[in-house]
DNA sequence: TTGTATGCGTTATCAA
DNA sequence: TTGATAACGCATACAA
């Protein structure tokens, strides 16, 4: 017997039950609706057809979809990856289904995915980071698209978001590195221009150095994308410079231990002839040896209350309001005072 | 002037062009098909309004997404991550979609995302492993929706694959780790019921263990999820035992990096007191120290083959066959001869 | 408790 | 080259 090829509807379910389509669906969605025989029977057929409702054909009918997109910058990036697990469990209590898309830290592929996930019925989103065209907000407003920012927090901004203070974060971090007696510093960055996370974090240790009475302008700064390799490349340059520094920020633990392999490979000492610090303390800090000293980064908690929020609005109209989560310094093995040397005078430097 | 919030449609573009609806439709995808200064006028309309055309509706009305679904155990492992990146740059190039879904490597949530992602008009799916129930494979048939499966190559069986031979890759690792003298192994492992990937791992070192001729029974094995301190814990419990494996076979990179892990706070030296192997050659193999002797797999081959495949299938028709993949061992610094000790009388290891 | 009828936003067939 | 119009599969207001 030939297998006949269609994928079967409401209509192919109700006509099996003898039932009208309403009453499948209502059996579908409200059961206790419909009286039990009936449902029973329905069910058989829904079970005997291998039914299975069109996701389009409901989107479009009931007008929403139980859907929440998630944008982020790149799966590749485990710390990413976490928060976004505990946003979709969160999400899945709640009966909504998680849509994630990634950008490869690109712009214009971001505003690609914002368009997709909208067109495909995304009941609201998940972003990362507040940097991007007015156009995408606007847009977003039209759509009638809710968006919430996650691993930022800025309260002053019209766009809530559920996170934590770059600025205030990296600061900490600066300020202990400093209190070591630490004078020449470096940062390994990712760009800074549409990168949001790395700009706050940027000026977290410029106040941190004016504080402190030092100039901001002798922070040496070496800007490169995500990667273990672009974390090693980028330490073997700053290891050129002279005076070298004895102390090196990453942005991200992944250029940190990039560095730290580097500095391995080139017979520096860490933390003896200069200390590295990450940012975000993925399990990865753990392993590396030396330990990776890190500022924690609350990403669970930031998926688990971006879900409540989102499924907050959208069930019970709470408005969003931004939601500051904290961050701590995680000290471990590659942090230490800087080592002894003779501090030139000052203005010999330029000879 | 308040917004007039209603999401605008095609027809909305349509009547403010003064044209159809048809001829918007046309103007979005087949542009040469309208004469040009209607399509000018059409496209102003469409910039003004902001339309974004309604996905479901498409989906409907086209009966097809142009979207392919990948379903992956879990997010928070890089290697699939990065598979799944080359898999989605691939079918990107080509116009297509890609959706992802994860599992947590439960097979009740496999089945309910297949399902989720079928409903939501997938064309086709891309799998992981073929461990799974044959009314899924029957549903994917009568739905008529084409699935691949990766990670596995099997070319007996009826489901096409993409992939690597698992068993063969993990013989290889063993037949060099008995080349070099090793007697007494062990494996940490995940659950090799329903994980082909795993169990065909574990075939590997059996059948390497028969044509040495050993005994196959003398293998210890643990099994535990997935994770780093797991990996850690079942390096403890397998340290326990007497005698001592003098050799760790791990299934993945992320279990030997905790293994190895725990052997550094146990002041257990690797690869002098005991080898340890991992599997996958994630990057984080490189950076560990000693760095890790692993198999390596052709993640980001598989995910650009896979999509060329499920490509060719739908746009060309071409029937998908399976395609194997090459592994090849790298090593680096756990794997050594077992340390030299006195071989203690078979006979004697009871008493 | 169940059925009828309509609309959701788009594509595609057929005429014009 | 363009316009009517009939699907597409489901939810829901209303009627029975």
């Amino acid at each position: 017997m030939p297998q006949r090829h269609s994928i079967p509807t409401l209509h192919d379910v109700a006509q099996m039950a003898g039932v009208s389509t309403a009453t499948v669906s209502r059996c579908l969605n409200f059961p206790t609706q419909v009286a039990k025989p009936t449902r029973e029977r329905v069910m058989a057929a829904v079970a005997e057809l291998g039914y299975s409702p069109n996701f389009g054909a409901k989107a479009m009918a009931s007008r929403r979809t139980n859907t929440i997109g998630a944008i982020i910058p790149t799966m590749e990036n485990a710390i990413f990856a976490r928060a976004l697990q505990a946003f979709q469990e969160e999400l899945r209590g709640h009966g909504y289904t998680m849509l994630v898309a990634s950008t490869s830290y690109r712009q214009d592929i971001e505003e690609e995915q914002i368009r997709s996930l909208v067109a495909r019925g995304a009941d609201a989103l998940l972003l990362i980071g507040h940097a991007r065209a007015p156009e995408i907000y606007q847009f977003l407003e039209t759509q009638g698209v809710p968006a919430l920012v996650t691993w930022a927090y800025e309260p002053a901004l019209k766009q809530p978001s559920v996170g934590f203070d770059n600025v205030a974060a990296m600061q900490k971090m600066a300020d202990a590195v400093i209190d070591l007696g630490h004078k020449r510093l470096a940062l390994i960055s990712a760009d800074t221009s549409t990168n949001d996370r790395a700009s706050g974090r940027l000026t977290g240790i410029r106040n941190a150095l004016k504080s402190a009475g030092l100039d901001p302008k002798d922070l040496q700064m070496v800007t490169t994308t995500y990667g273990i390799e672009q974390g090693a490349v980028a330490f073997a340059t700053l290891m050129q410079s002279t005076p070298r520094p004895t102390a090196v920020f990453c942005g991200n633990d992944v250029l940190a231990v990039g560095a730290l392999r580097r500095a391995h490979e080139m017979g520096i000492k860490v933390p003896a002839d200069v200390s590295i610090t990450g940012f975000d303390d993925m399990q990865l800090a753990q392993i590396t040896i030396p330990a990776l000293t890190s500022v924690h980064v609350p990403h669970r908690e930031m998926g688990r209350q971006s879900a409540l929020a989102l499924v907050g609005l959208l069930k019970d109209d709470k408005p969003l309001k931004s939601i500051e989560l904290g961050t701590s310094l995680v000290m471990r093995d590659t942090l230490a005072p800087p080592p002894h040397t003779l501090e030139p005078a000052t203005g010999l430097r330029a000879i």
